[in-house]
DNA sequence: CTTTATTTTAAACGAACGTTTGATTGAAGT
DNA sequence: ACTTCAATCAAACGTTCGTTTAAAATAAAG
């Protein structure tokens, strides 16, 4: 009947799913510490602050989803005649591999990505590049591949575009999924969301791209 | 030299600054208050509460912006061989027309609404979707014109990517500006980052969508 | 001018926050 | 058995927050 789990980990399982469901500024380490039926001071004393507790609870999934979406890119990449949809289609597997290291996993990972990038000014865009930009690289390099028509500012812009269009579309994940519940009478699991988005994703992305400059009338 | 604005004015217009560039939570009365150069109290005196700013601040936006968007859609589909590039190249001129109420309003309008959408959860898309109902029925409405192969269920979903790729390029607007300068030497205004989503956001809507169901392999 | 509303102000309120402290516990090492 | 040391705990600390208060200042009305 007793609990195996380690202090530090009931911290992290039960942040972690409280800073994807409300945001981190919005969770207190009081209802983190009640959640997870601990002591309020033993966060700092796993953890020495809050903002290393948000670090902790990031980086357990980028530390595992980055490699694995690394090894998949370097696998398609050897593919000879390659479409966007594929390279998009490789990057299913290491995400929904989130689910073996955290129920839900999965989920939790773009919310937390989502609430990253955009409650904290460039702080984690800056940490995600500096630290696994051989895998952000390895993207643009695909992209580049497979559409060979865009530029590459085209291809820096629409990078951004997707990245947004995921991170918002999982950041929103519960309230879309009930609302497609309530209005279509559609059931959606992660996977099924994220296999809808690809094709919306790699259609954008290879959409042929008109000079700006010359438009007027 | 006499400063001309009321209290509430001032009061709104650094609130909507503010609010944009860090978010409402993080946003204290106080600092609104300073940088406006009021008094704290008159918040609650002008508008009951700070969650009452909010509302005015983004209510000034959506009460200006929807009717001008609605008029543009009712014109746009008079066209006989409509695209849904014409579509959301129409939704342009009203965005832009935001930057008269306000100077820089037209990117202080999306960051606010991604600022607003994902900070809490539901309460910004149900204001949105009761009272400015008419406006999103008619998108989905010339989005099923444009592209009948889509079920209703996919123009819901593609609509909210699309929300998402505007609302996160917007509310990293200035990150992304800044990055496409120093990497590539490009500078863009607003009106050029809107332009050139709308090839992505229109190949992306239009785009077939296969069935998820059979895909097992 | 006097009276009445309206607006602005300084000050304080209570609540919630992240963090620190110092005592207490319980297992490991000798 | 005694010591050591990491872990847990209740309690408090100092800040910051949104909000309220009541007096002062200003504008409007008679």
């Amino acid at each position: 009947m007793a609990n195996r789990l380690t202090t530090k980990d009931k911290i992290i399982n039960a942040a972690e799913r409280l800073f994807a469901e409300r945001g981190f500024s919005e969770t207190s380490l009081r209802l983190i510490t009640n959640k997870a039926e601990v002591n309020l001071a033993s966060v700092n004393y796993h953890f020495g602050s809050k903002k290393e507790l948000i670090q902790a609870v990031l980086a357990r999934y980028l530390n595992q989803f980055m490699p694995a979406l690394g090894r998949a890119l370097e696998e398609v990449d050897q593919e000879p005649d390659l479409t966007l949809q594929d390279a998009f289609e490789a990057m299913v597997e290491p995400l929904m591999a989130l689910n073996d290291v955290r129920q839900h996993g999965t989920a939790l990972f773009l919310q937390l990505l989502g609430r990253g990038y955009i409650e904290n000014q460039g702080h984690l865009r800056w940490f995600v590049s500096t630290h696994h930009g051989e895998v952000l690289e390895k993207i643009s390099e695909l992209v580049h591949r497979t559409a060979p028509h865009l530029k590459p500012t085209d291809i820096f812009w629409r990078m951004h575009y997707t990245l947004g269009t995921l991170v918002f579309t999982m950041s929103s994940y519960r309230a879309l999924v009930d609302i497609a519940k309530a209005d279509f009478d559609q059931d959606n699991d992660v996977e099924t969301v994220l296999r809808r988005l690809i094709p919306y994703m790699a259609a954008g992305v290879s959409a042929p791209q008109p000079s700006l400059l010359t438009v007027t009338e």
